[in-house]
DNA sequence: CCGTTTACAAACATACATGTATGTATAATA
DNA sequence: TATTATACATACATGTATGTTTGTAAACGG
């Protein structure tokens, strides 16, 4: 093929995203090679190894093209609660972006690649390393809102904010888990309950 | 290699177990090839595939061995709750198995393996269908127990069982999949705080 | 004691994904 | 307009996992 425009190039590597994300999700990560991918954006694998170095390069991208922006802004969100009802702030953030979670189809297919790209391995891929990073980022941003909440005593501070923390951090990761493999259980209709309740025990 | 007597072709499936259970936790399941574990117990990729049909017979095989007994043992204590104290007899089981799923290395190896097989496909795995069969039943599982509790009013009847099911599913899940994944976070010491907060809104 | 089956090892055949190198038409640009 | 860099397609070289087949020494059954 012949050289295109740059808004071509940029289509094309839309395009390689939105095929890698929807095939990564149905075949799982491991299964689906490079080639069906660019066959899917009517490419070839010369155009995924253009603009990607490998595999692991393509779902980095995608994960900050389908979700940077979405979990970026929940952690700024939390990261300055209001003065005024800070808990219900955090609890509306908290209930918001599960609910896009669990509708927005783009999301929902990124956290089942970045899930099934999980496996361990002795030495950490640098897509590895980039995952585990968003999840410090995450649990850190989690323990500073927490903090902060005891700090303005809308949640107890008879517990410690690690536990409290820990306890948030649980529950957020079975929920992403039990929707993702369980296919049966819609979480998302009793999702905001299970929040209220799960915090109840530590309100002030 | 010579024939053996039986006492050691136990042995040779017994080390093929053994080494895939280390190797698949350590590497992951799709980055470790069935030669490596053939020679991490001594012997070729002619004994595994004696011994099983595939890639997948093994992690059916290894699971079935090193976790089997232990979770059906938990079904079973959990599905006839004695009438004095049902909810604590609950509570302790539920506690036990996850002590044991923090400690036992064994369990942790076979749990990490599991969890490294979601991978999804359209074309469900026999070892995914199979996969799937257990979570469903410790679903069940869960759901008979909370069901029994609220009969014996040991729990709120003014929750439905599934949502309260589903609450304890999520936090199962989360614990585990937050232990896996978040090696800082060591969750054994508190974890049996977590579960009676767990459940304490629940109690009647 | 001998034939048969067992429990593997070794060799082979196949497939396939990856990475890389090369070719090339065209858009950008000077 | 001539040149260069771009955005791929194509071809190739390589590695490597898998499944299967064949070989074989010893244990077991008769």
């Amino acid at each position: 093929m012949a050289r295109r425009t740059k808004e071509d190039t940029e289509k094309t590597y839309h395009a390689l995203l939105d095929a890698a994300t929807a095939i990564f999700s149905e075949q799982g990560v491991s299964k689906t090679t490079l080639n069906e991918i660019a066959k899917a954006a009517g490419m070839t694998r010369g155009a995924v190894y253009w603009h990607f170095e490998n595999k692991d390069a393509v779902i980095k991208a995608l994960w900050e093209r389908n979700a940077g922006e979405k979990t970026e802004g929940f952690i700024a969100a939390i990261s300055s609660l209001p003065s005024e009802k800070p808990l219900e702030h955090f609890k509306t953030q908290l209930k918001a972006i599960l609910i896009q979670a669990f509708t927005d189809p783009r999301l929902i297919q990124s956290l089942r690649i970045i899930h099934s790209s999980k496996e361990f391995t002795e030495q950490e891929s640098e897509l590895q390393v980039f995952l585990r990073g968003r999840r410090e980022r995450f649990y850190k941003a989690f323990a500073a809102a927490i903090g902060s909440l005891q700090q303005s005593n809308a949640i107890n501070k008879s517990y410690a904010t690690e536990f409290v923390t820990n306890s948030v951090w649980i529950f957020i990761t079975g929920l992403l888990e039990a929707q993702l493999h369980m296919d049966k259980m819609d979480l998302l209709p009793h999702c905001s309950d299970h929040i209220d309740l799960l915090l109840k025990p530590f309100e002030a």
